[in-house]
Parts: C-alpha cells; sequence; structure tokens
DNA sequence: TGTATATCGTTATAACGTAACTTTTTTGAT
DNA sequence: ATCAAAAAAGTTACGTTATAACGATATACA
C-alpha cells in the first residue's frame, strides 16, 4: 500500500512577493471572482507573516474597512475557496499556500510552544488515507493533516532549560 | 519513502463496555490517576455516542454535577492525556479511542454533511509525515489526521438528489 | 496531624465563528 | 446612458467554543 509523500515547500529562495499576488489575481480571474483589496491584503499578511487568526488580520484594517468579523470570514472563505490559503484546524489560524499547492493536498508541522509552522506538499496520488477513505465510501476529500510537536530551535520559549535562561 | 497504513477500527464486533471501563480504569491507575465519575460519564458517553462537543456532554450533567464549562474541559484533557479520547479539530467535537490505538497516532474521515466518523488505526512507524516532522528537528510529535468529505449512504442529509427526497 | 497533590466548584471573560438583513458596487445587457 | 442582476461589503446582533484565575474539598500518605 503506497503512501503520502512529503516535501518541504519554499525552502530555497522564496518566490518574490509581487509574483505570488499577481498569480493569485490570476487564479480568481479563472474563478470568475476578483482580489478585492481586503482579500489582498489579507493574503498579503498571511504571505508575510505566516500563521494569523481571523481577529488578527482583521485589527490590521483599522479605519481601512469596517473591521467586523463577518468581513473577516467572508474573506478568508473567499481565499480558501481558491485554496490561495488554508486553516490549520490545530491552532485556529490561517495560513497561505505556495501557489505549487493551490489544488493538492498540504501537511503542516506547527511548534506547540512558539507557532512556527512548517509547510510540507503532498503527492495525494500516493496518500493512502483518500484511499482509505474513498474505499469507504467517502468523496470530495479535503485533508486536514497537522503535525503538532516541539521545534527544537534555541529561541522557541519551550527551550528554556536547553538554553539556561532562568526558570 | 514508506509511509502512513491506516486501518479500519471495530469493523467486527464492538468490544463490550464494561471491558473497555475497566481497561480505561487501569490506564488510569497506572498514571497515577483515578477515573472519578464525571470522567466515566464523559468516556462513556464518547464511547456510545461518537463525536459529541463539549457542551453537549456538559449537557448530560444535569444536576449530577456543577455543569459549567471548565469541568467539560478539565475532564476533556484528562481523558486526552490518557489518550483515552480524542478531538476532531475540525469539528470541534472528542471521540473515544479505541483501546488498541491509546498510543499511537489515529487518522478520522468525517462526512461534512451528516457527521458521521470513520476511525482509522496509523502505523507510526510508516507514517512518513512523522518522519519530515523530526528531521526538521520537531520532537513529542502528536498527529491530527483529519479527512473530510461526503459519505455516500442514502440516509445522509447531503445525499437528498441521489434518492430524490423532493428539493 | 499536617502537608502536598489531586480534584472539583465558581465567576467571569476571552476567543472564535455565524445568521440575517441592508447597502453599495460592479457588471453587462438593452 | 439606464437599468436590472449579481457580487461584494457593511451592520447588528448572537452563538459557540475555550480559558483565566481563584477558592473550596478531598485524598494520600509521611
Ligand atoms: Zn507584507
Ligand atoms: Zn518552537
Ligand atoms: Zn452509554
Ligand atoms: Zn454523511
Amino acid at each position: 500500500m503506497p503512501d503520502p509523500l512529503f516535501a518541504p515547500t519554499e525552502n530555497a529562495a522564496e518566490p518574490d512577493l509581487e509574483s505570488q499576488l499577481s498569480q493569485a489575481r490570476a487564479i480568481a480571474r479563472k474563478a470568475g471572482k476578483t482580489l478585492t483589496p481586503v482579500r489582498e491584503y489579507f493574503y498579503k499578511r498571511l504571505l508575510c507573516e505566516g500563521p494569523l487568526g481571523a481577529y488578527e488580520l482583521l485589527a490590521g484594517l483599522d479605519g481601512v474597512a469596517s473591521a467586523k468579523p463577518p468581513t473577516a470570514y467572508r474573506t478568508l472563505e473567499f481565499l480558501q475557496e481558491l485554496g490561495l490559503i488554508r486553516k490549520l484546524q490545530s491552532v485556529s489560524k490561517y495560513i497561505a499556500t505556495p501557489l505549487s499547492a493551490v489544488s493538492s493536498p498540504m501537511a503542516f508541522v506547527v511548534c506547540r510552544q512558539c507557532g512556527l509552522t512548517e509547510k510540507l506538499e503532498c503527492d495525494p496520488a500516493q496518500t493512502s488515507v483518500f484511499d482509505r477513505a474513498r474505499k469507504s465510501g467517502f468523496d470530495q476529500l479535503d485533508a486536514t493533516i497537522e503535525i503538532s510537536g516541539r521545534c527544537g530551535r534555541d529561541d522557541c520559549p519551550g527551550d528554556r532549560l536547553r538554553t539556561g535562561r532562568s526558570t
């Protein structure tokens, strides 16, 4: 039984922001939709700042927009439907999808201490959970694969013991 | 690169409730803890009724206990720490772990229409996401693997079209 | 008996998410 | 240009999920 193959994303040079944005606009246009200013703002922040919560994104709209929850959740739903972002269910945060993976499953590794998140692309043809699900009669499958753990970095707040930074 | 192997759980005769309970008590005892009445009540309901939310569980305590959120979340945390239950992050519900899997990763397939949930045991030694996470320096790994989809059953509310039950 | 630890009670509030309805903007045909 | 339809955004009001913080009891066991 063959299985998921995971490959790290964006480990080398991170793609240019403007290029990502214009590709995202193209994806939206292809779906008959448009990237309005708020949508673009959310997407940009998720591209640049990593996992953020709905209210964190909203807070950045001070004045720019009405800054109320439905705006945030509508925007996030829109971006999710295009595959441009995903929700990290285990931490209720949202994260930008690498453009190479907008239409394939992904996995995430999340540090439970500091939130550091690693993105992994996942080969759908080799992911046996999917096979199992289909064998059980399920279709329209959508994966949530999140590994939480402790990143081993020296500056991870959970690692105080290792670095000797007092109690 | 080898990968996860998923096997369905409890497809044959479901184990006896009393036997599950006494095994659970033994697991608690081994950890220097005890299954108090509320803990046992939550565990029983999750064994018998499938995925339930914290407030659903709480509601069943009418009179029996103080029935306030911290009681529920403390109880759920306790049972999770023993591995007796898990949280379905994608639906914010809790589900009993088969005793054969208290200390190994699991995957779940959840119908987004009717909530039908299938449990899958997962061989940790063959789960490549774990390998990837470790290679990145993560440890103390904990998996959230949830596939959401549409179960194909005739009585699934999302399947009205297939069964011709009006609009 | 006393001290530590485990467990439970209670109040209050934070964090996350949605329903339902209105208004504005955009689009595209006449 | 004008108007109708569709898309997007605004607004109010809630619902649901989860935690902080502190106090009271109970239990274990030296
Ligand atoms: Zn930026
Ligand atoms: Zn960390
Ligand atoms: Zn029962
Ligand atoms: Zn279903």
